[in-house]
DNA sequence: CGGGTCATTGATCTAGGTCAACTGGCGTGG
DNA sequence: CCACGCCAGTTGACCTAGATCAATGACCCG
């Protein structure tokens, strides 16, 4: 990388909440030891099977991480927005990805060095406390998600994922502008396109939703929460 | 504890992958800050929905860790076996328990203190390298299964299953021996008991298993991995 | 204006779940 | 030593959540 890319992205680093911690020395040894990855709407950036190198982070644009069947029907497992970084576990184990990545928009990455990542860990205690829960709390999630799947109905876990979209967004405003294809928000939630479709008809019709393409309005957040245990 | 004990213990977990890098001082503070537990039969060990107080090992018994959904049922998420230790994950998050766990058999358990394990595993760099490795590999097991569940089929998870458990029990001997009661097995596999002895009896009519209660017996391997794309 | 991508809608199918009855140990207590 | 009850497992009949297949609509964007 240039010297100059190298300052602008040391910048960027410092404004995320898990590498804030390290100093200035810190990240631009970080930096010397990754590199800056264009990756284009559609393109793979690993496949099922390959070996880690290192920890990926999402600086724009938006990656999905997915697994595909043999029969070639692909699930998705997340979606990662700007700022996110993933694949944590691969720094500590030996074993292969279990899913492969790709670019759902144009997309800006930076990866950084796995050894050099080891090594500062190993000095700063604090940026290692960072990392280690930022793994806890993937698997956490991990947990409550393949839960979800095994335990709620499909409305159930739309509705849920409904309302985790609100709280994110901004400040319970009561309305959603999803910033990913419906098509992959319902493999996320492992529901066919057509089904999640139906159901937020259903809840539409219901009046627990005012749909409007990828804008959802929540009228009253309550009546909709009302919804999740009963099918009725 | 006991003097004694603490020696019966420390020496135990002197056997264990994860703890054999551990000094004897190491290992005897460790033990200092760690409670044996015994839990009995159907007794639970931690809630759903707990503050995480530590790792647990399993010295002898069987546990299992499962969630339930709100009309009752529940469903397994793994089923630990003597020396196994689980909630790794809780170490460094402060999120509560996803899930609970309950005694399959009466069990023996090591409960190892978080800030005693912070310590050491600060201390000893080979150490901390153990558990994360363990976490990171539990992450990896857990995408897999995940994945398992959600584009393979039911026959399929079941000879996946049946496969792996041969490796895992000795040497591909050919003959397998459930250590575990089949609806727990099922419910692992997001099956019920039923659909679960239906495909087990499918697979012996298809002259792929013998059927001898938990004894099970695979003739040739080859044939019954044949049997995992295809549902014939 | 023509061809992608994304989304909706309808008709039909099926894997696996549910409910209920039955079987076969096996440990306990009379 | 038998009878009883209990637990794990099996079997059968039926049902349903969600998938699949196929057609159509609504856009953008070049």
């Amino acid at each position: 990388m240039l010297e100059e890319e190298i300052l602008d992205f040391s910048r960027r680093l410092e404004c995320l909440p898990q590498f804030c911690v390290l100093t200035a020395p810190e990240r631009d040894l970080l930096m010397q030891n990754s590199a800056k990855l264009l990756v284009g709407k559609g393109q793979i950036l690993f496949q099922q099977g390959d070996l880690c190198s290192g920890l990926h982070i999402l600086l724009s644009g938006q990656m999905k991480l997915a697994f595909a069947s043999p029969q070639g029907q692909e699930k998705v497992l997340r979606i990662i927005r700007p700022g996110e970084s993933f694949c944590t576990a691969m720094l500590f184990t030996k074993q292969p990805y279990a899913f492969f990545s790709q670019a759902v928009r144009n997309s800006l990455l930076l990866h950084l060095n796995k050894q050099a990542m080891h090594e500062i860990m190993a000095s700063n205690p604090l940026f290692m406390q960072n990392i280690m829960q930022g793994l806890a709390d993937d698997y956490q999630q991990l947990v409550i998600d393949f839960e979800s799947v095994r335990l709620h109905s499909a409305a159930e876990r739309i509705v849920r994922y409904l309302l985790r979209e609100m709280e994110a967004s901004h400040a319970s405003s009561g309305v959603i502008n999803l910033d990913v294809a419906k098509g992959l928000i319902a493999s996320q939630l492992n529901l066919t396109q057509e089904h999640f479709s139906r159901i937020l008809n259903e809840l539409h019709r219901f009046g627990l939703i005012i749909l409007d393409g990828r804008r959802i309005e929540i009228p009253q957040v309550d009546a909709l929460q009302a919804y999740i245990p009963a099918t009725a």
